[in-house]
DNA sequence: CTGAAAGCGCTAACAC
DNA sequence: GTGTTAGCGCTTTCAG
């Protein structure tokens, strides 16, 4: 047997140090030999008792798993992730873990993965697109299966062209960059998506309030750098224009995504005297936000202001009155986004070129946060500034 | 010089084959090897250059840096781990990422780790402790520096003893175990913690409660079998004990921390004319829930029923009237966890004997969910069964 | 300051 | 069925 070739190891140590350890807090892990040796097997078995994917002697077996548990051993991942197999580790990188929106999402991508047998990495940019990147190479690294971005990306040219660098570094080690949520950066960059139809749903909730009878319809919220923010502001423009109402610019209001960002312009606006009988507020913590600001104006909704949000994240059914939204199937985008890394380009390339994206529906939840503008009701007069 | 010292590489192949695999989804990754020949170095240069740990020439680190960006070379994170340096991993283990309960604690782990220059694995066991415990295993496989246990545990022999032995197994390999908002596993088990006083938390606003005149108060969810829901109970009795009002079996109704609980339970309750003057649910969500009962049964709070809850998450504050509640300093438990675990033990050997466990203070936050009892009004009738 | 070489712990051919 | 033996890619003494 070829162990010891070197003066190195094992023995109590010719001089005293070299092999310390055995007293404090650790006295070194077990590893194959240990187990194989105990076992009186060799370390190939061994591991083919762990993967179960060879045939081994029941006798042996037992024996080797008798070892195992008498050592404690614990594989090492590392090491086996080293021999070749894969992290089995998928990563997710969201914006803040604390906004149910990705919550919901990184719930579905935690599931997946679990289902599939892999850990998953979960990283907060905070907003930040450099933390962004950061991660991503942290994450490849790790030589995490997939890497899901989660959430709208700032529409920044050098920006996504790095995040184009490293998709590609990536897809060259084999992983996939996952866009959830957010547009693709092109053809050429291999990356592949889960969307859903964000233009799509403000149409839609717009278009419910202008078949409501609003005409003057403000939108708050929603920052004008962030795709997620431009697709919606784009639908709820559509709507209008379809419906032949001319576009006001005073009416778009963008600004964060925060309930503080929607309570203090509600206000202002309301203090100013802005004439708007409805809210489309870009999502539901903005019109938590406005829901305050108005609730403490002395405005009721929906009798002298409607309200609607987007996203359909618990909150919504928490306001009173519940919030009409509009409800993305934030769960199943995760689900989806590690599903499509992993088949899409991994054993069964069944022609998917790289960039498969696929795209999920909106809808609207109708609840009780909109009625008809009170200066359409016969008789009553327009909430305006007095 | 000495580069180009084998005949593997560079050159255009001279067989052929040997160095597939330039055509399909990735040209091997580049190593360090490959790095360190370009830049015409030995690998123990490229990992100094990399690792920043010991003096290089400025002119030869720039030769190795300009050559990783020519190759896209990303460091392999698990040989690096193999070859001795921790992986820089920090696991967390919570019931539910939507909730925001754990949320909040596990934004606080992911932050400190990010920090710490550490990614973070997160898991979801969906209250099933058997996952639980599957789940420190895989972490402990991904020689995480720590594992972070968050939340009430099921108070279960069998189960506890099971996780003491995972704690050592863990604590042998020089990585911690931190119970977060949990009991710990008794003297012997290697484990460190950080607690809150919950216990206190529910005392002071059951009292709180009391000093207002009530005397009937509802204990509202908390599954009887969690450590988390026994020492609320345990205040909520203490408090009544000590004012001296008599313990009524009735008015305790643990049950789930859901909100479908809390609806459930308190529109029973309200059909079936139980008396009580205020409500104390085990957590705000279960809170969110009775607080619709009871606008659904026309009861209004506080004015006919004073409600609290627990944990003072962003729910307490969109109910209206905003929630009276316990505030428990969620984010700070997560930074703690994950310090207290890579201090305790890991260089700063400051008599730390294995057991730190950190105990953070909880306080009440007064809102408006809270009022007299209307039975204590001069002349008015208790809201009673009718 | 730099290079050579010995592993870290596991898997996967390839023999027997 | 089971053992042998190369590596996987990096860090780290130990020598220059």
């Amino acid at each position: 047997m070829g162990r010891m070739s070197q003066q190195s190891s094992t023995a109590p140590g010719p001089d005293g140090h070299g092999d310390r350890q055995c007293d404090r807090s650790g006295q070194r892990r077990a590893t194959v030999v240990d187990v194989a040796q105990r076992a009186g097997v060799s370390t190939a078995t061994v591991s083919r008792v762990m993967n179960r994917n060879y045939p081994v002697a029941a006798a042996t077996r037992e024996r080797v798993e008798a070892a195992m548990r008498e050592l404690g051993y614990v594989v090492n991942a590392h090491a086996r992730a080293l021999a070749g197999t894969s992290a089995r580790t998928v990563g997710i990188i969201v914006s803040e873990l604390i906004d149910p929106f990705y919550a919901y999402i990184a719930r579905g991508v935690e599931r997946e993965a679990t289902d599939g047998d892999r850990l998953c990495l979960v990283c907060c940019t905070q907003g930040d697109p450099q933390r962004e990147l950061a991660f991503i190479e942290l994450m490849h690294e790790r030589r995490a299966d997939a890497v899901v971005l989660v959430g709208g990306s700032v529409e920044d040219r050098a920006y996504k062209a790095e995040l184009a660098r490293r998709a590609r570094e990536l897809d060259a080690g084999g992983s996939k960059l996952v866009l959830c949520g957010r547009p693709s950066l092109g053809d050429g960059v291999p990356t592949v998506g889960v969307e859903y139809d964000n233009e799509g749903g403000a149409f839609a909730i717009t278009d419910h309030l202008i078949t409501q009878g609003h005409e003057r319809i403000l939108y708050l919220g929603g920052p004008p750098g962030l795709s997620t923010a431009r697709d919606r502001l784009a639908g709820h423009r559509r709507a209008l224009e379809l419906r032949g109402i001319a576009r006001d610019r005073e009416l778009e209001q963008p600004g964060a995504f925060s309930r503080a960002f929607g309570y203090r312009r509600m206000t202002e606006l309301l203090r100013e005297g802005l004439e708007f009988t409805a809210v489309f507020a870009a999502n539901d913590i903005v019109a938590a936000g406005a829901a305050q600001a108005l609730e403490e104006a002395g405005v009721r909704i929906p009798l002298d202001m409607s309200l609607v949000g987007y996203d359909d994240i618990p909150v919504a059914q928490d306001l009173r009155p519940r919030l009409t939204t509009v409800r993305i199937p934030l769960e199943e985008m995760g689900r989806q986004a590690v599903r499509v890394a992993l088949n899409g380009g991994d054993e069964d390339d069944w022609r998917a070129p790289t960039t498969g994206t696929l795209r999920l529906g909106t809808h609207i939840v109708v609840r009780e946060s909109v009625a008809a503008p009170r200066s359409t009701l016969p008789g009553s007069a327009r909430p305006r500034r007095s």
